[in-house]
This record gives structure tokens, C-alpha cells and sequence, in this order.
DNA sequence: ACCTTCTTTCTTTTT
DNA sequence: GAAAGAAGGT
């Protein structure tokens, strides 16, 4: 067969790695320099050249999006679908395993997967039950160490307390949630990975099914696996398999979850024989932005080492801009995208980066107030939302009698009269004989022992439940979905929130039954209803679907430095570059969470294909107060040929941070006239309080908020403002 | 069950 | 300063 196609457009780092015959590989891969392609080319090679059964092949990835689009470019690759094939998540392929072992594993077939959400409100009625205030044991802090013993990969039993009262009091409520979770059934995300991992080391055959089964195994994204991650591979690649891990370093930001970069270190000891390939060109950036991102990461220690270099033209120096505070930097950024659409350019070809979300608001403002289209990168999924859970709680239950956790939701959204006492007795019922919450309700209304509004609400519902059982049996999966909407009462609940709320709520619902719908039609076999609405459910119960709130064609990209990583932009502004806020104050106390967030800027710098922004603001408004921030010391970190400076117009003549936010703000009272503080009154809008300020001369404009009608800037020069 | 008031927290996020 | 969560009252 000719295979050179998949060879072709590939360069010589490129090819060694996709045709390497030593038995492992590890491909260190810097910012734009063709990863994906390498990992798509080498399965096409694997199946091509070597012949091998694609179903052989195994590739992990971490997230959907990368896994799906790594799936759809190996088809595309090889003109021919990947049918049974592995090639998924690290929790998808473990949810896969688990559901073909799951005796092995000791579970039911149709086990029930906890989102954080369902987890973080189990932990809590355990505080609650072991009588632990939660001032002093947070729920979120004890499901977060939970989770870190998980990806450490420990059981409750395995943890070492060393009679430290914090650590012992935590593991109490491990047990517990441990043997609630094996009681009904119940799966977190952490606990895919771990169970997956303990079948694999308790049961041959299982694990004999996996080593026997793959001979090649991919892992993208290697500097981002955590210890149970790696111990996992470990297991479900034989002696014989092919191991192939694809990372950088020197992008690692995920430490604080659990990530462990050392994992690539350990990667040469752990599997003998292995090619190392870097590779280095970076097909992405002008070279002025890669020398930045060069000389910046160049201040990490703990390096494998590797410079990107290109082949791609000089480029434009990078822009500083020192804005006077968030506003001026809004404003600044705006300006650049408006000139860069005027200049031709398309505003989806821009990004604008953070380091919090919290710093979004300002541009946001600033943004829809020149009237840029944007779309925000934030805020919850659709399948987080509220509304949406709520209705496939109702799904969830219908079928799978056993899932304590939507039943308790469902069962209180919209509220039916049952409260907190009749769950209660449910939940007393439920483990005193060893049943689901579902069928403890049936009998307690059986014997009688529930009665009034309770009583009457949760007979309703069970009803409910039993006839959308039968439903489904004839009707479609959206057509439940309607029904359950519609008949629970569920819409008409969210419709009656206040305002806004309860319209995007009932869209959203809207929403979903059409995402039932697109969901049916995508399905291709011949399959029942119920195959139908199981498959949905287990699909999005590792995929909570799209972070994007609105859509716009042409729109600039807001988002956090972390989630642009694996993207590219042609215009790229990075914002708040000041101490503290990045690298973030709660990162500076450790060498090491210094240097991950010195890789951050690193991603941070390498999404720019032409053109870099870097700003930052001597006053910033953060939770309240006015703070200033000396510039980010990354900026020094940056050679100086390579920025070219620019300074706001209210103080074109102050050297570089020589003066002081204060003095600035003196300057301007001199020469308005207008302290802080102030009470003005205005022609239209009454009387009110100066705020804030900005700007000098023609543009100078105050921020006042008025008695009656609220907080406004205003013009100074047209404003007319008179002192009180 | 719902509404109001007080208190707390404020990094990054996938599954 | 705003949002979310808890506590307390009706």
C-alpha cells in the first residue's frame, strides 16, 4: 500500500516520530509545533504501514473536544471510520472498561456517574450527619481533599493520618462516602480512573483482555497526568505494547489539580527503550513572539529543555500599554480590535486573555459599549445549568431506579410539599432495609406512614415516574423529554423565577429538547427507545457540553489564559499583567507555583500568531478596594528590543512607574478641580458623589453616582458640573 | 416553602 | 462590591 501520503507534509522531527521503531516514544512537542498532527499521522501509520487493526490501537486524550477532533482527523486521515476503537478520555475509556467488568468491579450495569455537584452535596449530609460544623470542616474543602486521595490513588484505608486531627477527621467522611457510594451504586469522576485501575490490578482476566487487546497505546497531553492517570497506563499497557506519550513541559498549568510533570521525566525509566523526539519549529508565531516566549520560559528551572524556532518572518514587536486602571485597559483593548477590523482583519482572528474571570467585567463593558461582538469562554455549561440538571434528574431516575441522588432532586424540583422531613424519612426507610429512595418512598406510602401534603406530593410523583416508564416504551426520547418538562411541573416552576432568569431557564429547557432531538437523529443503528435514552445519558454524563454563553459569528474571544491553551489567534491581547494578579498572589509564596505560572504566561504568549498586546493598569478595582500593582515581573523577563512601549494619554510625559498612582490622581484634581468624594449636581440628573475619575484635558470624565438616578460618567467638558 | 438579611469569600477547571 | 451561601423569620 502507499503510505507516503501520510508521510508527505510532514518534517524530519515530525516523521521520526510517526515512523519510530524503537518500542516507546516520547515526543516532546513545544507550543505550535504539530502534536495532534504527529499523534494523528502515527495511528494512520500504525494502521497503514504496519498494518495493525485500528481497533488495536488505544489513544487518550483529556478532554471530549480533543478527543473527538483527534477521531474525526484519524478518519479523515484514513478515509475510513475508527469503528470499535479507543479513542477517548482517560474517564471515558475507564466509564468504557468499567461498564464491560462492572461484576469484576462491583457494581450494577447501569451504575450511576456523580458529578461534582451530586458529590459536593453527599459529603455534606455526611458533615452533617457526623455532626461537623461547617465553619470549620467546609464540605467543599473535605470533597476536594477527597478527590485529591482519589487522584493520589487512595483509599480511606490507605491514607495516612499520622494523627494529624485534620487529616483524621476528613478520612472519617472518605469511609463514609466510600460505603455510601459503593451502597448505591454510585461512581465519581475520580473513582472511574481508581476502580478502573484496582480491576485491572485484581483481575487477570480483565487485565489480560486489555494487554492482549492493545498493542499501541497513545497518551496526548502527558505533562497533565496525575498520579492515578499514569499508575493506570502502567497497568493497561503489556510488556510488549507500544507506549507513545506527547507533552511539553514547559505547558504545564495544571499542578494545582493534581497533574504531575515528573511523569515525563519518569517516562524513560519506567519504559526501557524509548526514542525521545523534540519537536522544536513552531509553525504558529512570528519569531519576535517566540523569542519572548523563548526568554521568558528560559527563567524555569526544572526544564527538559527545547527552543522553538521558524522559519516565519520577524514580525511586529509587541505593544506594551500601561493603562491608568481597568477601564483605560478595557477602552485600550477595544481600540486595538476596532483598528485591527478596520485594517481587514476579522475579529474571530483575535483573543483577548486573562488571568481571572473575574477581570472579564470591565472588558465586557468596554466592549459592548463600542458595540465589538465578543463571546465569552466561562461561566457554566450547558448540562451545569440548573434547569437542565433538574430535568435530567427526572431522566436519570426513570431509568435507574437505584440513583438516590436524582431522585432527590427530582423530587424537589419544583417542590411538591416534600421537604427536608419527609426525605428524611426516606432516607431512614432506604437503609434500614437496604433499597433505593425510590422504592422506600413506595413503601412508606404503601404502609401508610406518610401522610398529609408529603404524602400527597410523593404519591404524585411516583405515579409520575411509573408513567413516563411506560412512555418511553412507545414514544421517542424526546418526546419524554417534552413530557417530563412539560408535566412535572418543572417548566412552569422555572418560568415564574424573576426577570431574565426564569426566560433563559425556560429556553434552555427548550433547548434541551432539542438536544434530544439532534441526539436521536445522530444515532445510526437500529436501537430501542430505551437503548436510545440510556446511550444519551451515559454521553453526557462525562460531557457537560459547550462553556461558550453567547454566539456570534465574528467575535473576539474572551477567556482565561488556561482555557486559550491549544488555541491560536492571529491578534492576541493579554491583559493585567501586574504582581499579584499575575503571576496571582495566592502562586507566589512556592518556587514552584511560581514557575507554573510563568508557563501560563508561556501559553499565554505563544497563542499569537502575528500580532501581541501586553497590558497592564497602575490601579485596579479588586474585590472593592482600588489596589496598585507594580507591572507583572514577567514583563522583565521579556528582552526589551522586543516591546515597544506605549503609555496612555493622561500622562504621555511620566517616566515608566517613576510616579505613583497618587500623584496621578492629585495631578487631576489640580487641574479639574474635583476631588473624590465630592458632591456635585447635575442639570438633569440631581445631585450626586464623585467616584472616579480619568483621563486629562478634553477627555477628562468623572464617574459620579446620583441620588436618584444611579452611577454615571460623565464628560467633564460638556457636563457642567456644579460643586456643592 | 419561601423570603429577607447577614456573612463570607473572591485563581486557574476537566471529567 | 457582588454573589453565593447560611441562618433566621414568617
Amino acid at each position: 500500500m502507499d503510505v507516503s501520503h501520510i508521510l508527505d507534509n510532514l518534517n524530519d522531527d515530525q516523521r521520526n516520530a510517526v515512523t519510530s521503531e524503537k518500542q516507546h516514544l516520547l515526543v516532546l512537542a513545544g507550543a505550535g509545533s504539530g502534536k495532534t498532527r504527529v499523534l494523528v499521522h502515527k495511528i494512520a501509520w500504525e494502521v497503514e504501514a504496519l498494518g495493525r487493526n485500528p481497533s488495536s490501537i488505544m489513544a487518550v486524550t483529556f478532554t471530549n473536544k480533543a478527543a473527538n477532533e483527534m477521531r474525526s482527523r484519524i478518519e479523515e486521515l484514513l478515509q475510513s471510520p475508527m469503528l470499535d476503537s479507543w479513542v477517548g478520555t482517560f474517564h471515558g475509556l475507564s466509564h468504557k472498561l468499567l461498564k464491560r467488568f462492572h461484576k469484576e468491579a462491583g457494581l450494577s450495569s447501569g451504575f450511576t456517574i456523580l458529578d461534582s455537584d451530586d458529590q459536593l452535596r453527599i459529603v455534606k449530609r455526611i458533615s452533617k450527619d457526623l455532626s461537623l460544623d461547617e465553619a470549620t470542616w467546609p464540605a467543599r474543602q473535605s470533597q476536594w481533599q477527597i478527590n485529591t486521595w482519589k487522584d493520589d490513588g487512595l483509599r480511606s484505608k490507605d491514607v495516612d493520618e499520622k494523627g494529624d486531627f485534620y487529616t483524621e477527621t476528613v478520612n472519617k467522611i472518605y469511609k463514609e462516602y466510600e460505603e455510601l457510594c459503593i451502597r448505591d451504586d454510585l461512581v465519581d469522576f475520580g473513582e472511574l480512573l481508581l476502580k478502573s485501575y484496582e480491576v485491572l490490578i485484581n483481575s487477570p482476566s480483565v487485565k489480560d483482555f486489555f494487554q492482549t487487546r492493545f498493542q499501541s497505546i497513545l497518551i496526548d497531553e502527558f505533562q497533565d497526568t496525575n498520579t492515578i492517570q499514569y499508575k493506570w497506563l502502567r497497568e493497561i499497557a503489556s510488556k510488549k505494547a507500544n507506549v507513545t506519550a506527547v507533552g511539553d513541559d514547559d505547558q504545564s498549568i495544571y499542578g494545582w489539580r493534581g497533574a504531575k510533570v515528573e511523569h515525563v521525566n519518569s517516562f524513560t525509566d519506567d519504559y526501557k527503550n524509548t526514542e525521545i523526539v523534540r519537536l522544536e519549529q513552531n509553525y504558529r508565531s512570528t519569531n519576535v513572539i517566540l523569542n519572548a516566549a523563548n526568554a521568558l520560559i528560559d527563567n524555569n528551572q526544572d526544564r527538559l529543555g527545547k527552543n522553538l524556532w521558524t522559519e516565519k518572518l520577524e514580525g511586529e514587536q509587541i505593544i506594551l500599554y500601561q493603562a491608568y486602571n481597568e477601564q483605560d485597559e478595557a477602552r485600550f483593548v477595544a481600540d486595538v480590535l476596532k483598528d485591527w477590523m478596520n485594517k481587514g482583519g476579522a475579529y474571530e482572528e483575535t483573543a483577548v486573555l486573562y488571568r481571572s474571570n473575574a477581570q472579564s467585567r470591565a472588558l465586557e463593558e468596554a466592549l459592548l459599549r463600542v458595540s465589538i461582538p465578543y463571546r465569552i469562554y466561562g461561566g457554566l455549561r450547558f448540562y451545569e445549568r440548573l434547569e437542565i440538571k433538574n430535568a435530567i434528574a427526572y431522566l436519570k431516575i426513570i431509568f435507574n431506579n437505584k440513583d438516590n441522588p436524582s431522585f432527590e432532586r427530582s423530587i424537589s424540583n419544583p417542590t411538591r410539599g416534600v421537604g427536608e422531613k419527609t426525605l428524611g424519612k426516606i432516607r431512614q426507610a432506604a437503609k434500614k432495609f437496604n433499597i433505593s429512595y425510590i422504592k422506600a418512598s413506595a413503601k412508606l406510602i404503601d404502609e401508610g406512614s406518610i401522610g398529609g401534603r408529603g404524602g400527597a406530593g410523593l404519591k404524585d410523583y411516583l405515579e409520575f415516574i411509573i408513567g413516563c416508564k411506560q412512555f418511553i416504551e412507545d414514544n421517542t426520547l424526546s418526546e419524554l423529554m417534552e413530557l417530563i418538562i412539560k408535566e412535572s411541573g418543572l417548566y412552569a416552576y422555572h418560568a415564574k423565577e424573576a426577570g431574565e432568569k426564569g426566560k433563559t431557564r425556560t429556553e434552555n429547557l427548550e433547548e434541551l429538547i432539542t438536544a434530544t432531538k439532534n441526539f436521536e437523529q445522530s444515532i445510526k443503528d437500529e436501537k430501542t427507545n430505551v437503548e436510545i435514552a440510556e446511550s444519551y445519558l451515559d454521553v453526557i454524563s462525562l460531557d457537560s457540553g459547550d462553556r461558550q454563553a453567547s454566539e456570534h459569528d465574528d467575535a473576539a474571544q474572551l477567556m482565561t489564559m488556561h482555557s486559550a491553551k491549544g488555541l491560536e489567534f492571529k491578534l492576541v491581547l493579554l491583559t493585567g499583567l501586574e504582581e499579584s494578579l499575575f503571576p496571582h498572589g495566592r502562586s507566589m509564596e512556592s518556587a514552584s507555583q511560581l514557575e507554573e505560572e510563568r508557563r501560563l504566561c508561556y501559553v499565554a504568549i505563544t497563542r499569537a500568531m502575528e500580532k501581541l498586546y501586553i497590558t497592564h493598569a497602575e490601579s485596579r478595582r479588586l474585590h472593592g478596594t482600588d489596589t496598585f500593582n507594580p507591572p507583572s515581573r514577567f514583563l522583565r523577563e521579556i528582552p526589551k528590543e522586543l516591546i515597544d512601549e506605549i503609555r496612555p494619554r493622561a500622562q504621555t510625559n511620566i517616566p515608566y512607574n517613576r510616579k505613583g498612582f497618587n500623584e496621578t490622581k492629585m495631578e487631576f484634581e489640580e487641574e479639574i478641580g474635583i476631588a473624590l468624594g465630592q458632591k456635585v449636581k447635575h442639570k438633569k440628573f440631581g445631585e450626586g458623589i464623585v467616584l472616579n475619575y480619568e483621563g486629562s484635558g478634553d477627555s477628562a470624565r468623572v464617574q459620579v453616582n446620583f441620588d436618584e438616578s444611579g452611577t454615571k460618567w460623565l464628560v467633564m467638558a460638556y457636563a457642567n458640573l456644579e460643586k456643592l
